[in-house]
RNA sequence: GUGGCUGUAGCUCAAUGGCAGAGCAUCGCACUGUGGAUGCGAGGGUUGUGGGUUCGACCCCCAUCAGCCACCCCA
């Protein structure tokens, strides 16, 4: 291959294959997302980084945004997370807004990061909120998305495990364990880190750092204590809700769960592939978002799965669709150059008729017309040979089951409707 | 941004420093009114790219780009 231009690092090709699994998960968090009443919005695509530096760390903006400036010479970026523009659309019509708001969206958002696998440099993700109530009912009922979801897709309890902890509650057993307000932050990173480091360099940081010995030993025990949530009246009510709703199985506590960001301020939750340990989606609870760009304090919850880490686990147990089929399509095959004309008007009445239609646009052996509707994943071949023709019917062969009759063509979209709404079965 | 591994046909991979190959896929033919099989045949390569060492480089060295792994980060 020479001189093929290509592609920018970290970006995809979406060939027809991989555009149907974009929009199989598209379709599927609609569905979901929909059943729980939430209403699809989006924002802007480029923002000013000023929303960014606002919020989200510096992290973010300095290392991992992808800024340039306008002509202008303002700065400008593509956008890395969702959850800044949303808390400004929310803030600049706060007065009007009925609260609680149910969102979601799904779109295409950037980084400049090192793309390996599950990571890449554009990637799309579903964000989820429910903003303007603060309950655990309100957190189960956005885990209990997240669960549905993987029921969705066909991810069982067995495969993908949804943790869950809440950063109130550790806070307080740290604060019965003595550890100062003030420390309580960095060991709230030293867990996050916990699988990280090796258990020798995980103790010795830990006491570096102010935990005492029987401290560091109350916290172990705490992270290992996977009934510390039945202290919690919220934990009590947020898995009573995910009862009720039949995907208790989905989730379960966790202790080590705290998530990176730091404006979670109470549930916070991630799911994981089970056999593999990476997360494949993120989110938690927080208080303090839309104030954050200038509104009035609104809580609210909600979650991020990008498409790029679920896409890995959908296509390791084989949950992925295989696509490519044009589903319920025709192809009019094309008899002779004489005919062709006569295939192409065939084709047209088809579709006026409601059909998906693919007409042969060349004269062609008829082994090689069939053998292309094949490769297409196209069921159904009608021939209009001289036989046909001069009694104006069509052959309709379904190349699913192998079988084929000649009709009048007026009936033909009949014909092949009801061959439809037979199985193919094969 | 840091460290490491890997780049050979569309795909998966061979080839002691000495003629670049196979399988699958693609296309054609067997097959002028019937598809997934079979047989035969064809096309396809500046060995990621650019330098260097050597009589000679897919092979060794340097750089660069890309993919992957770990770190970082995970909004």
């Amino acid at each position: 291959m020479k001189a093929i231009i290509p592609s920018v690092k970290g970006t995809r090709d979406f060939y027809p294959a991989d555009m149907a699994v974009r929009n199989y998960l598209y379709r599927t968090l609609r569905t979901v997302s929909e059943q729980y009443g939430y209403q699809e919005y989006d924002g802007p695509f480029l923002e000013r980084i000023d929303l960014y530096a606002a919020k989200s760390g510096e992290e973010l903006v300095k290392e991992q945004a992808f800024v340039f400036p306008d002509r202008g010479g303002d700065e400008i970026t593509l956008r890395p997370e969702l959850t800044p523009t949303l808390a400004r659309m929310v803030a600049q019509r706060q007065g009007e807004l009925t609260v609680p708001l149910r969102w979601w969206s799904f779109g295409p958002f950037w980084r400049y990061e090192r793309p390996q696998k599950g990571r890449t440099r554009e990637f799309f993700q579903w964000n989820i909120d429910l903003i303007g109530v603060s309950s655990p009912e309100a957190d189960a009922e956005l885990v209990a998305i997240c669960a549905e979801f993987f029921r969705a897709v066909g991810l069982k309890p067995s495969q993908v495990q949804i943790m869950v902890n809440n950063r109130k509650l550790m806070d307080q057993s740290l604060a019965d364990l003595g550890v100062g307000a003030e420390l309580r932050p960095r060991v709230f990173r030293l867990v996050d880190r916990r699988d990280k480091m090796s258990a020798a360099d995980w103790d010795g940081y830990a006491l570096e750092m102010g935990l005492g010995a029987e401290q560091l030993a109350g916290l172990k025990a705490l992270l290992a204590d996977g009934e510390l949530w039945r202290k919690s009246e919220d934990f009590l009510r947020f898995f009573a809700v995910l009862d009720a709703l039949g995907v208790r199985e989905y989730v379960r506590f966790d202790a080590q769960i705290i998530r990176g960001l730091d404006y979670y301020t109470g549930t916070v939750f991630e799911a994981r592939d089970v056999d593999g340990g990476r997360a494949v989606l993120g989110g938690g609870h927080y208080d303090n978002l839309v104030s954050d760009v200038g509104g009035d304090p609104l809580p609210g919850v909600g979650f991020a799965m990008g498409d790029v880490m679920i896409g890995v686990v959908l296509e390791k147990y084989g949950l992925l669709p295989h696509s490519g089929a044009l589903e319920g399509a025709a192809l009019v095959t094309v008899f002779d150059g004489e005919r062709l004309i006569d295939s192409f008007r065939l084709a047209g009445e088809l579709r006026q008729a409601g059909l998906r239609v693919v007409c042969y646009p060349e004269p062609a052996k008829l082994p090689k017309q069939l053998k292309f509707a094949d490769k297409m994943g196209i069921r159904f071949a009608l021939i209009v040979g001289p036989d046909e023709a001069a009694q104006g019917l069509v052959t309709i062969k379904d190349l699913a089951t192998r079988t084929q009759e000649t009709t009048a063509q007026e009936k033909a979209a009949e014909k092949i409707a009801e061959m439809l709404a037979k199985p193919a079965a094969v």
